[in-house]
DNA sequence: TGTTAGCACTCCTGTGAGTTGAGTGCTAAC
DNA sequence: GTTAGCACTCAACTCACAGGAGTGCTAACA
């Protein structure tokens, strides 16, 4: 059977009504709040065709419809109308300059949650491939070494080394540039066991302290890796009735406590990148179990210099697709903006 | 009327039985459950006296009785009985050595959410009154200075700082004694605006580079100051119906999400210490209204050199407190091992 | 005087019957 | 192809009623 005209028609007006309502819609409803003057009768012939096409399904024989996974699939790829959103706060919040990233993207959660009333998260932008970009290793009193990594992309790792033996001004210099010459603008994969032990045998007694630089490059890198998540508005999901009962609730602010378990979201939206970097996960389309009863929306964004991070919505399948998928691009190009300013 | 002997026997056993169950007590059930060889009808006359007193409740005409915020304060200041808690995945986490304070402090949030089986929150140690131990100022290249500050209790603020100007190595040393002469050692409150102005003067046109490092400083007093939260098992508050209903769910993990809010219980926590350093809150107790309907009970650490952080368990009224406190003091005597073993 | 048995009373809880109403599918007429 | 009409379905609500747990009170007992 085809889609025509009018069965797309219905379809839209079946979604929409029931993203309003939350209620199966009737073919009643239909018949009056659309163009087509249609009898409901006419409006449930469609609604059969629709329902045996798999857009569209009963939750029991004397109830309206509601739309199918596949009838939001539908809608979300073919029928969305983005609202372009403004987000007043947004843009006072951004006027207020943050120097921190945590900060930043706190608010940025806080605002997305506050402005569509469903879950937000968002992660850390992080660059892939991180270079040493400098190191420098000082004293700050007899017993402690502070050795300071900065990665690409101004990740900065800080490290007390404990040191039993005094060391003179002149080794401290001398380890710097050992340690700067051999390792600035070398990658994790760069670094390997014959060069770690080259540096080693040069640095001669204060080997240790070559080895502790090392592991702590490892880190900074790694820590880059393990993606800092933030959620905000998790509380919203107690809107839904359809996700407030309590074993789906508590699943799910398990979830968005457990953030890592968010990771696997967070990878696979910025892996699967077509244009816009906005992906919606519809029901079981998203790799975490407990959401199979949400939708889940994704945006990537971009900080500059590839530092790419992810922003996420969750919210009921009957969520407003197009307000959230506008609003997620006012913050794309937000962030964008903010990025340039800089 | 006095609480004699007898009274406290019932007391506790109602408070007992409700712990376990949820459900009000009757009179028949102490009857038969505890030693006292007593009839129905005479411990009725009891729970009558020990409704009157203000030390249980009925939630209406024909049920049992449930303990009020009074009889729950009375169980805790004079009935408790301990119950040592042995916590096997306590000590197989602490084996692994965790170098990172972040992960210890996750870990510690979610073995003790784990084995109560309520909600946990950690807060991460802080000292107080923090003087700057050290500062490096070091050029990453041309355009940007990387500024390390050190503060008391190895805090490590890191501050990339553009410069639009060449700056000469023979600078750069000149800006490091001078920072480092004039501010080591000093607290926050010791930084006025006179010694910022002298300072500034004598880094002639560096002058706001000092202005960076100097608003850095603040920051990583500072930063120390806004405690970082970690929780864990938000979502037992499911287990309880009392808490799982929807406007108080949706409160409380509202509360658990928004950390700050959970600032002024750790204050309060970290504050009035009375000798072992826990504390119980019940009800209305706690300084956070959306706890109204749980109890609360914290537990303040310490890590050595004053770090002092606060664990908190948050729960029903209904609480196990003698489970509670126990499991707290074995992580209290853990984490102070912890510290000693280092 | 304290304890207990007995009894009427209260009130929550569960159940089952009956009603309502929204919505459907089908048929026949337009 | 569209529509009016009608019988049918089924969740949701209401209501009355029974059951049961628990109480308070009284009177009797040790």
């Amino acid at each position: 059977m085809e889609l025509d005209e009018r069965k797309k028609k219905i379809l839209k007006a079946v979604i929409r009504n029931y993203l309003e309502t939350g209620e199966p819609v009737g073919s009643r409803t239909i018949s009056k709040y659309t163009d087509l003057n249609l009898s409901s009768a006419t409006i449930r012939n469609e609604m059969a065709d629709l329902e045996e096409m798999g857009y569209i399904l009963q939750p029991h024989t004397s109830a309206g419809r509601i739309p199918s996974d596949q009838g939001y699939r539908f809608y979300v790829d073919t029928m969305m109308e983005e609202k372009d959103r403004e987000m007043v706060e947004l843009k006072e919040m951004l006027l207020e300059r943050q120097d921190k990233m945590e900060t930043l993207l706190k608010q940025v959660a806080k605002v997305v949650a506050q402005n569509t009333q469903y879950a937000a998260m968002i992660s850390a932008p992080s660059t892939h491939r991180n270079k040493v970009k400098f190191i420098q290793l000082s004293r700050v009193n007899p017993e402690q070494i502070l050795a300071v990594i900065v990665v690409e992309g101004n990740v900065i790792k800080n490290n007390i080394i404990p040191v039993t033996e005094e060391i003179s001004d002149e080794t401290m210099l001398k380890l710097n540039i050992l340690l700067n010459t051999h390792l600035n603008g070398r990658s994790i994969e760069e670094i390997n066991l014959g060069m770690i032990a080259a540096l080693k045998a040069q640095a001669g007694v204060h080997g240790n302290i070559v080895g502790e630089v090392i592991d702590a490059v490892g880190d900074a890198i790694k820590a880059d890796e393990d993606l800092e998540i933030y959620t905000s508005g998790t509380n919203n999901i107690f809107r839904y009735p359809e996700l407030a009962d309590n074993g789906k609730a508590s699943e799910l602010v398990g979830t968005f406590e457990e953030k890592q378990q968010l990771g696997s979201l967070i990878q696979e939206s910025l892996e699967d990148e077509a244009g816009t970097g906005i992906q919606v996960y519809i029901g079981d389309e998203a790799p975490i179990k407990s959401m199979k009863d949400c939708s889940v929306v994704t945006a990537t964004y971009e900080l500059g210099e590839g530092m790419k991070g992810t922003i996420g919505i969750v919210g009921p399948k009957r969520m407003d697709y197009d307000k959230v998928i506008g609003t997620l691009r006012t913050i794309q190009s937000k962030l964008d903006e903010l990025y340039k300013k800089d």
